[in-house]
DNA sequence: AGTGTCCTACCGGACGGTCGGTAGGTATCT
DNA sequence: AGATACCTACCGACCGTCCGGTAGGACACT
């Protein structure tokens, strides 16, 4: 299925990101597509067999990203906390970096997808929540005290509020990506004990 | 714009919310919805002057709808923490109790309408952030001590937590949304203070 | 009681337009 | 010659929307 040029392909996906974060899977067109690469639209089955295609391929290296620039970045720091925190302040870097659009399409799209090319993004989704949840535990276990908060729900709430920011969080705002990535990794952090 | 039997409209919303939050607003076509309901397309245009009312219309009563089950049903709770509390198992039940779809399409569909009612509801989603900042600071400065996190950063820490459940949480699942709640406010109550 | 007027609620069917996708040709490069 | 990378022109399907018409009930006047 793929068409050699991998070049033309990557630019295809950037600029189909791009409009799929602006307007939405369903709204943005294939002409539109076209149109803002200076192309035609037959040219655009050339590299892709289906809008579909283009979407997955655009989740996929999303994916790609994330567990590079995340997960690959921490990998090698020993200290479960020092992971931790590190692993927010980059995760919330990517969502709202604006350099990686296909992060916000994957967090929006969720069912544009047909269900086996669905299933394989959520899979990724998953062993990222799991894997969250045992680097929570590890700090949880490696500083003791009673656990208010399963690890679970502290996964899940550090998913939340982060991946949430791409509906609220513009560069021009009041605080920095990374300052408020800090105040997350506070809550938690302190979250986590007490009481 | 209304035309007069209240309860033909109000079932039309209550059939077209299910669709939005199944398929997408784009997705799911006026076809869906008349057939839906046993109509014809034309009698939805009968009771609605576009698919954009619709949507309008789905949205501000899912406003509706949370002011009151969440706001409106704390509002003479007169210790801060108490009412936060309150407050956060209200907003985990409107969100996951599956009764009303409305809040889903509102928390998903953010560009499907044109900018002026965009903008109404925008407003109402703002208010509640704001409520949100000042009832956490009020909190805080009842209970003292240093504040590692600033209340908007918090507010918005907790909208994200809650309003990402639509994403994952199936009542079917291992945590009952109460208990999910529960463990929330134990994170962001002890979250809020410690160093 | 019968008749004409007006209403809401709905229907079949069609409108112009856009969608994703394709057939077939052309230019370029190896 | 054979790929590769594109083009123009077009397809059938479906989109949101609207038009002309109608069934059936309510009301008023005769």
């Amino acid at each position: 299925m793929p068409t050699h040029s991998s070049d033309s392909r990557r630019e295809i996906l950037r600029t189909a990101a791009r409009l799929f974060q602006e307007k939405g899977y369903d709204a943005a067109s294939m002409q539109d597509i076209a149109s803002a690469l200076d192309l035609s639209k037959a040219a655009l089955y050339h590299h892709f067999s289906s809008k579909d295609e283009i979407l997955f391929q655009i989740m996929s290296y999303g994916m790609d990203i994330f567990e590079t620039q995340v997960l690959g970045a921490i990998k090698n720091i020993a200290d479960p906390e020092e992971r931790l925190k590190a692993c927010i302040q980059l995760h919330v870097q990517v969502v709202v970096g604006g350099r990686d659009r296909e992060i916000t399409v994957i967090l929006h799209e969720n069912h544009a997808l047909p269900e086996d090319e669905m299933r394989q993004i959520n899979a990724r989704k998953k062993a990222y929540i799991v894997y969250l949840e045992n680097l929570i535990g590890e700090v949880q276990r490696k500083r003791g005290g009673a656990m208010a908060v399963q690890p679970r729900v502290a996964a899940f709430a550090l998913l939340g509020m982060i991946n949430w920011m791409y509906q609220w969080y513009r560069p021009e705002g009041r605080i920095s990506g990374p300052e408020i990535a800090r105040q997350y990794t506070a809550l938690l952090l302190h979250g986590l004990y007490g009481k």
